[in-house]
DNA sequence: ATAAACGATAGATATTTATCTATGGTATAT
DNA sequence: ATATACCATAGATAAATATCTATCGTTTAT
């Protein structure tokens, strides 16, 4: 059975459908003899036959319809896997899994939220998680597209940045230093800075900017969310460096003003990776596609305007 | 995707479950490369890529995932098949369709039941029909075997006797002719006679004996049953011509005597028939078999010792 | 009785196939 | 840095496959 051919068995599908071999020889463009040969050969294989003739008229065996019965799931497997494929390509359907780091949940759902709108066939997975586990999963190849804030050093990745990701500082708007031009760093680091606990990006960030320039931050209060800090330095608690898309609803509230500090924005941004060898599924290609785009959109409506921020007007692919 | 061969798909299986060529080379006892070829020719068919290898190791793309699948589910149904294939040849399972005629079914279902007793995993259908159906399906080859009383003319049919069908003439034991040896066909005719209804095979083979003789039966009642007729010769009421198979259970009760009249039994047989060059199934084999060895046990232990029966011994085959 | 339709078979052929050996490139592990 | 394991590719070959034309024997229909 194992040396049936899906020739054979479509032959006979034909056969068996038309009670006829010259009729299928007709449908399937083949001259009679063919058919017979083709039949002959599966009855072989079988060990029993699959037709029988009672006078001109063909009959199927038992056997024969069984074996029926199995050639047409056979070819209706077949065919929906060929529609699976042509979906694929096609764009209507297919699946998508993207890992992403913790900090990126803020915009990440938002994206794919488009993303689906614009792709509804597509089924998304996402995982957010630590640094860590999405350079292991990477690692183990699990899904298809990686978001993480800087691209893993020591692996074979393909990264590149999709979207720049300013810090800038934040204060309210009524602290003196609100609204002034061109502030030394010195005066930012003597004043007291709320901060989101040890271990987040941002933060580390920030830290390693000032240690870098030899000074220390005073830090007042660790608060657990964005949210909260701009809260607090709202309420005067202090200032802050944030993600400048944190602030993308307030921008024009009267509430939080963003600094115009020496050496600032700490210049960030989010990439996008995946294996290097990987071949793209066209999903994928199609996500990536997406968030280049959406990149630059976000970039000229929320971030154009941050002083002493110029946005990178290339797509830098970054090699490992 | 029609031009994929099964082959394709078994290598692709191996390799997908090793996720290794070397593994599944080796599993299918064959060269690597030519494994890598299969593989190519698979890919290059769905226009896709099943696998993708990042560093050594290799995965499976969603489509290849999908393709695994329906390769599963293609070689599960063959092997299905397969199992089919052999529990028929074994006699394990399959179909049995017997149509037979209307007076057959007095002895067949009790066949029947035996046989299925004999080979459980069988499914047997059985149609009872009056002569003129069975006649039609056994042209239009709607079932495996047929039971009829005659073999049918003017068609090519094969047919062989399975079992004698004598008929007799009985009458009650105090009856003036029982017990009497040689009794005239004369005499016999002036006894007053007990039938079945018009249209009774055994009611025609009756009358047409006497009247080839030219005499003329006559008849003091109509019965519906060969029970209700035994009973009325038993209560005597008149003698009758029955099968001799009805009287199996009475032949050794002191009530009914079959009569040893001049030119009796009337010599009928059951016939088994097929079309001509319609080969057997397997089950339809076994039952034929079957049915001629339960036909000459039946004869040994009812039919010997009826009066002027000589038994037939040889397996009469009768051509169209 | 004859013709027409149907399937089986034989013989021929071009193509495809399945497979091998040998070798080369890469990635992981030592 | 080297060795090892793994897959890809090229080239060669024997086997099989799929197909055809021509023809024959039956069976049905006219």
């Amino acid at each position: 059975m194992r040396h049936a051919t899906l020739r054979q068995l479509k032959v006979f599908e034909s056969v068996a459908r038309n009670l006829s071999y010259t009729r299928a020889a007709e449908e399937l463009h083949l001259t009679q003899p063919t058919v017979s040969i083709q039949l002959k050969q599966l009855t072989d294989i079988v060990g029993f036959p699959l037709l029988e003739q009672i006078g001109k008229r063909i009959f199927l065996t038992e056997l024969g319809q069984e074996l029926l019965k199995v050639a047409r799931e056979t070819f209706d497997n077949f065919s929906r896997f060929e529609m699976l494929v042509s979906d694929i390509k096609g764009v209507k359907a297919g699946k998508l899994k993207v890992t992403v780091i913790t900090t990126a949940k803020y915009f990440v759902p938002r994206l794919l939220g488009s993303f689906y709108k614009r792709y509804p066939g597509i089924e998304v997975f996402l995982t957010v998680t630590n640094r860590e586990k999405v350079l292991q999963r990477l690692a183990n190849n699990e899904d298809d597209l990686y978001i993480l804030g800087q691209p893993p050093e020591h692996m074979d990745v393909h990264a590149e940045m999709f979207l720049e990701n300013p810090l800038v500082v934040v204060a309210s708007c009524d602290h003196p230093l609100a609204g002034q031009a061109g502030i030394p760093i010195g005066r930012i680091a003597e004043e007291p800075f709320l901060m989101r606990e040890q271990g987040s990006g941002t933060r580390l960030s920030a830290q390693r900017f000032f240690s870098d320039r030899g000074m220390q931050l005073k830090i007042r209060m660790e608060l657990g969310s964005n949210e909260a800090i701009k809260l607090a330095v709202a309420g005067g608690l202090g200032i802050a460096v944030i993600s400048a898309h944190t602030l993308a609803l307030e921008r024009n509230s009267k509430e939080l003003s963003i600094l115009d500090a020496e050496g600032f924005p700490i210049r960030r941004q989010w990439y996008l990776a995946y294996p290097a060898g990987k071949q793209l599924t066209v999903v994928s290609s199609a996500f990536r596609d997406f968030l280049k785009e959406e990149g630059r959109a976000v970039a000229n409506r929320y971030l154009a305007g941050i002083p002493g921020f110029l946005p990178v007007t290339a797509n830098t692919d970054l090699p490992a």
